[in-house]
DNA sequence: TCTCATGTTTAGGT
DNA sequence: GACCTAAACATGAG
């Protein structure tokens, strides 16, 4: 989203590509020449659109960019265009062959405003043994979220993590949905002001804010990743 | 200095 | 095929 934003303020929309480096395998010369139709993101995915195809770029963990300065390290995708330049490094390239509209389901990207909350619905009732730790980080249900975005909605809806999507009251999980959305448009803002770390609530957190007692840290789920709770403010429905 | 982690894909095993 | 695990990527925080 802020890249997104900052790139659309570039205005290279319409204008072509007319410099193409850096070390990534995928066949970067086939943009040289083209015309940028258009700039989007899905979830964590940037996207630049071409007439046929679309570029890909996820910046996976370690992943970063340069606005018209240049970092060090070896680029791994750098497009330039008259008056701007994008850098890329350390992160995932792919082109996409065909239309994004064609490829993405706006309704699932939880910033997005096709986001629809009832799609989320609908795709988590087909799930009823899924664990909430795991479906918060399901790019298919909630593009977009991700660890931090995991443990600061289970705390702030006070959900245990172990819970299953099945067992959660109707109310619960449509407030699970509403607070996936509200807590990424904060963690937005917080991004923007750098000041997103000072406003975890549970995330990296030893100690309870609601009743002070300490935090259960253990990696739960599918992907065995980080979370962090609080066993007596968080209701564990199964 | 060392370990771990905002994430995903892929290769391989059972 | 379903399901799991490890590896790879490679930087920066603590």
């Amino acid at each position: 989203m802020i890249l997104r934003e900052a790139v659309e303020a570039l205005h290279i929309k319409g204008k072509k590509v007319i410099e193409v480096e850096g070390n990534t395998k995928i066949d970067k010369d086939r943009m040289l020449h083209q015309k940028v139709t258009d700039i989007r993101s899905w979830g964590k995915h940037f996207l630049i659109c071409f007439k046929d195809f679309t570029l890909r770029i996820h910046f996976m963990m370690f992943g970063s960019y340069r606005i018209n300065e240049r970092k060090d390290t070896a680029v791994r995708l750098r497009l330039g265009f008259s008056g701007a330049e994008l850098n890329f490094y350390t992160c995932s390239v792919k082109l996409l062959e065909g239309n994004a509209n064609d490829i993405y389901d706006w309704s699932k990207d939880i910033m997005s405003p096709h986001w629809k909350p009832t799609q989320a619905l609908k795709t988590l009732k087909e799930h009823p043994e899924m664990l909430v730790c795991d479906a918060l980080l399901d790019q298919n249900i909630f593009a977009g979220s991700g660890n931090i975005i995991k443990n600061e909605v289970l705390f702030r809806t006070r959900i245990h993590p172990l819970s299953k999507i099945g067992e959660l009251p109707l109310a619960k999980l449509k407030e699970l949905i509403k607070e996936t959305r509200n807590y990424s448009f904060d963690f937005l803002e917080w991004k923007k002001e750098f000041t997103l770390k000072q406003h975890w609530q549970a995330y990296t957190k030893k100690i309870c804010p609601r009743c002070d007692i300490p935090f259960k840290k253990e990696h739960l789920g599918k992907g065995k990743r980080r979370s962090f709770y609080c066993n007596h403010c968080q209701r564990l429905y199964i």
